[in-house]
Order: C-alpha cells, then sequence, then structure tokens
DNA sequence: CGCGTTTGACCCGCGC
DNA sequence: GCGCGGGTCAAACGCG
C-alpha cells in the first residue's frame, strides 16, 4: 500500500518532469529552496530508512513526513498527494480562478521544483542503492573467498588422496560411476545435506556430487532392463533425472538410501550463439529424442554419449525462445570414459561449475554470476555468465556465452590465436567466467535474467558469481582447462573432429562438454548435468 | 546392411 | 484422481 504510493509518487514525479518543460531556474532554485526549506534534512533520513528497510514503506513513511514539509503548497491545494494529483489540481484551480492565477504560477512552480528534487532524490537513492548493493555483495564475496581458503585446507589432503586415486581417466570415470560403493561416507554426507542450509565449501560440493553420482548409478546396476546396450548405461544413469529416475531406484539395494532423499541432480548449462542445431564439444552423441518444450516454439532434442558403452552423460539441445540465434545445451552426468582433451577441458569445467552448484546452489537458489577478482583476474573474454538455479527440479548452472563480444569466439577450436574460426569451448567458457570476475561489482546483462528484476537479480548474480569463483574445485577445473587449452593441448577437433564435424544434426560432437568431465585432477561430477547454448 | 535420426507412444512425477 | 509436461523408448525411415 505504502510501497505502491512510494512508487507513484516516484512514476509520477517523473511524468510530470518528462512532460513539463524545465522550470526556469530561477524558480528552481526558488521553488526548490522556499518548498525544501523544512525538508532539506530530509534526504539523509530517506536514504538510511529506505536502504535499512529495503523496501519502500519507509519512502512511503517520507512520503507523508513531506506531506508536512510541503504543507505549504499542499495545504494550497487540499492534496497531500503526488505531484500528479497536484498538477491536475493546481490546474483546475488555475483554471476555476482567474484572479489567483499568480499565485497558482507560484505554487506550479514551487510544485515543479519540489517534483524535480523528488525526481533526483529518487536518482540519489538508487544510485546509492546500487552501491550498497555493489558493496554488500563485495563483501559477500570476499567472505565466500575467506570460507574457500578455509574449506580447500581442509579438503586439500582429501583430495591429494583422490587425485592419486585417479591415476588415469577411465579409472577415476569408472570411479566416479561407482561411488556408490564407497558411499558409506556418504550417507552421512547426505544427512548432512538434509538438515544443511548454506553450503559452501568444497567438501560438501564433493560430497554432495558423489551422492548425486551414486545416485545416478545405481539405477543402472540393478536397472530394471539391462538388455540394452548403451542404452543400458544411459538408462542407469537416467542422469536427467527424468521422472524415470526415479523409477529405477527401487531396485537399489536398501543400502542405498538415495530413495529417501530428494532426487536432486545438477546440471550445466551453456548459453552460446550458435547458426549450427548444436556445439561441438569433442564428444560423440546420438540423438534419441527430440520434443516440444512448453513455452518454447523450438523443438528440444536429447542427446546420449556414444563415445562409450554406457556413458551416462546426456544432453539437451534447444534453442532459446526468445534468441533464436542462442542455442542452449545442457549437459548431465559423467562420462565413464577418457575423453578427447578439447572434451576435456569443457568437461572439466562444467564438472567444476556442476560440482559448485551442488554445494553452493543448494542453498542460494537463485541465480548468480562468478564475479571473484580473485581469480583469473586476466582472462581474454570479459563477459561469461554462471547462472545458478536451485530453485528448478536440479541444480542447474546455466553459463552464458551470449555476452562475448563475438559469439564464435566462444569456443575456439583452434587455438585460441586463430579465433576465425570455431571457438573452443571450455576457453570461452572458462574466459568467460574469467570475466565475470574481473567485472565482480559489474551486472551484466544476462539474456537469461530479466532485466526487471533489478537489484535482487544483481545481488544475486554476484553471489553465485562468487561462490563459483570461491569453489576450489571449479577453480581448479577452469585452472586445468585453462592450461590444457591455452597453454599445452592444443584445442583440436577432437577424435571426433569435431567441431561441427557432424552436422548432420545434432550437432553431436560439438562440444566436449560433456557435462561432467572425468578428467584426473579434475573434480569429478557424479551427475551433473551441462547446458551448452551456442548462440 | 548398419548406423543414426525421426517421431509417435509411453512412462512417470508433479500440481491442481 | 486427472491432466500436464518432461523424458525416454523403439519402430520406421533415411543415408552412406
Amino acid at each position: 500500500m505504502d510501497g505502491q504510493r512510494g512508487e507513484l509518487t516516484f512514476l509520477h514525479s517523473r511524468d510530470f518532469l518528462r512532460r513539463s518543460p524545465a522550470p526556469p531556474p530561477a524558480d528552481d532554485g526558488a521553488a526548490a529552496g522556499s518548498s525544501h526549506g523544512p525538508s532539506d534534512s530530509k534526504p539523509p533520513i530517506r536514504e538510511v530508512d529506505f536502504f535499512s528497510s529495503g523496501n519502500c514503506s519507509k519512502l512511503n513513511s517520507d512520503e507523508e513526513e513531506s506531506k508536512d514539509c510541503h504543507g505549504l503548497s499542499r495545504s494550497t491545494l487540499s492534496d497531500p498527494r503526488t505531484g500528479l494529483n497536484l498538477l491536475s489540481l493546481n490546474s483546475g484551480m488555475a483554471t476555476a480562478t482567474g484572479d489567483d492565477c499568480s499565485n497558482h504560477d507560484t505554487e506550479m512552480r514551487m510544485l515543479r521544483g519540489e517534483l524535480d528534487r523528488l525526481h533526483e532524490e529518487n536518482c540519489k537513492l538508487r544510485s546509492m542503492l546500487d552501491q550498497i548493493a555493489k558493496n554488500y555483495n563485495n563483501l559477500q564475496a570476499q567472505l565466500l573467498m575467506a570460507m574457500q581458503k578455509q574449506a580447500h585446507l581442509n579438503h586439500s589432503e582429501q583430495q591429494r588422496d583422490e587425485m592419486t586415486s585417479m591415476s588415469s581417466p577411465t579409472k577415476s570415470a569408472q570411479q566416479l560411476m561407482d561411488l556408490r560403493p564407497a558411499c558409506a561416507a556418504i550417507d552421512n554426507v547426505k544427512e548432512e545435506e538434509k538438515t544443511r542450509e548454506v553450503s559452501v565449501s568444497p567438501t560438501t560440493t564433493m560430497e554432495v556430487m558423489s551422492k548425486e553420482s551414486d545416485h545416478i548409478h545405481t539405477p543402472p546396476l540393478n536397472g530394471t532392463n539391462n538388455n540394452h546396450n548403451i542404452e543400458d548405461g544411459d538408462r542407469a544413469s537416467q542422469s536427467w533425472g527424468s521422472p524415470k529416475s526415479p523409477r529405477l531406484e527401487p531396485s537399489k539395494g536398501g543400502e542405498e538410501q538415495l530413495a529417501d532423499m530428494p532426487f536432486r541432480k545438477a546440471r550445466v548449462s551453456v548459453r552460446a550463439r550458435s547458426e549450427a542445431p548444436s556445439i561441438s564439444d569433442g564428444c560423440q552423441w546420438r540423438k534419441y529424442g527430440q520434443k516440444m518444450a512448453k513455452g518454447n516454439p523450438c523443438p528440444r532434442a536429447y542427446y546420449r554419449c556414444t563415445m562409450a558403452v554406457g556413458c551416462p552423460v546426456r544432453k539437451q539441445v534447444q534453442r532459446c525462445a526468445d534468441d533464436k540465434a542462442i542455442l542452449i545445451t545442457t549437459y548431465e552426468g559423467n562420462h565413464n570414459h577418457p575423453l578427447p582433451p578439447a572434451a576435456t577441458a569443457m568437461a572439466n569445467t562444467t564438472s567444476a561449475a556442476a560440482a559448485m552448484l551442488l554445494s553452493g546452489s543448494t542453498t542460494s537458489k537463485e541465480t548468480l554470476a562468478s564475479t571473484n577478482p580473485g581469480y583469473f583476474p586476466s582472462l581474454p573474454y570479459p563477459s561469461t555468465i554462471a547462472t545458478l538455479s536451485a530453485s528448478a527440479p536440479f541444480p542447474t548452472i546455466t553459463l552464458d556465452l551470449t555476452q562475448n563480444h563475438n559469439p564464435m569466439q566462444l569456443f575456439p577450436r583452434p587455438p585460441p590465436q586463430t579465433s576465425a574460426t570455431f571457438p573452443l569451448p571450455l576457453h570461452g567458457y572458462a574466459a568467460q567466467m574469467m570475466g565475470q570476475v574481473q567485472h565482480s561489482m559489474k551486472l551484466p546483462a544476462m539474456p537469461m535474467l530479466q532485466p526487471g528484476l533489478g537489484q535482487r537479480h544483481a545481488s544475486l548474480v554476484e553471489s553465485v558469481s562468487a561462490a563459483i569463483a570461491s569453489d576450489p574445485n571449479f577453480t581448479a577445473a577452469l585452472a586445468a582447462a585453462l592450461s590444457t587449452v591455452m597453454g599445452g593441448a592444443p584445442p583440436r577437433n577432437g577424435p571426433d573432429g569435431n567441431i561441427n564435424a557432424n552436422n548432420n544434426n545434432s550437432g553431436n560432437n560439438h562440444f566436449l562438454p560433456a557435462g561432467v568431465g572425468v578428467l584426473p585432477g579434475s573434480p569429478q561430477l557424479p551427475q551433473s548435468c551441462t547446458t551448452f547454448s551456442t548462440n
């Protein structure tokens, strides 16, 4: 109620200013001065109240106060409301009584001046709010960083052990797939997760991931249908978290209490501009379905990884409803086989992102963008955003590569230098993430984000950014990926050669995003989904 | 002939 | 309990 009034006032004043020519300087000053006299001390108070309350209620109360402050003009007009009303009233009176024209003119000027002042105040408040939000996010990011460091120290030893055990990609992958057995400890984690409200520590991430993987893979093991070759594995994974996944759970042994825990899966989606039906991620994909999704005229294609029998990784490809030039690719699951370099990099990145998401998103339930100045300060592409969304059925982290300067550079296939061709996924990906970091205080225009979300959005974005950046797993993966891409192993088209080698459709082999890569030394996502969108 | 895609049907979870 | 929507299956089809 009050809030509305406040907004109305704001709009009215702006509207008024827009419609009416700027009041004469002299009048302005005079009017403002006279009418403000009493209220000059108000602005500061308003600002403080407004920000502390976080809504317009204070502002409204302020309005109430302002009435008193501007009693002069309002009492005359008998209407202590918005400038618009005053204006109307004023004009009406002006026409009705020609005698008091001069008085009304003066009042008009005063009102205009007041409106102008209010407008300025609103602008000031806005800017202040922005600043405060930025400061808040900055502090939050720093806090996350600190927490991450501490967690990292605790987790480093554990990771070391894991790393050593992952001598080979394949092995590591399989380990991921078979994490279930080793989930005795994970069970505890599950319990923790159930109760946990906020988790940012890497440890948590890994644990969650493990759980996830367990969950996913369990079905296959006891799968109802083992008749299918490749499909078995896929089905087993049920990584997409499709309704069917649960169905597989019954087969699981009672020890795997996974069934009782909320069905949560991490997905990583990538938004990128691309004319191609899909992005090349270095993996081989087979299309197994297509369906029209609600709210989007473009069909959604379902692919499963065919680089290895039983690979549980799946991806969804769909064009953005708002901008069909944007291709959204969502990955889920971990590869149970070695990946080509190109795919590896991407997989690592997505895995890390998914891991981060699983660990941090559980609580945030919001969207966020990476913005941690501390990491990767010097990345080529400054505008990538990671959006976390835990509100969806599955925690999803979305990497928005659409903001890249050059869409095609998102995933440079050839070495970065030859950006002319297709950009390599990981590269662009990481770069964007990094870019985000660089612009921690900035609120990039994320397509996925509704402009109207305003401050909330900004804070969310920043929070997510900070979370991502602060996650050791993610950062480690990014570092590894970057080193792979930029450093020694030039991204190649991979065995599949894919850059888009297969247009066939599906663009199967494009990215190797793989939602989750199973690379030695990289965080493994048990079940995460990576979505790549090519814009 | 084999492989991959297409596409309608089916299954399942979820919300009302 | 019913309808809706997402995800998957599998037969049909196309291509090399």
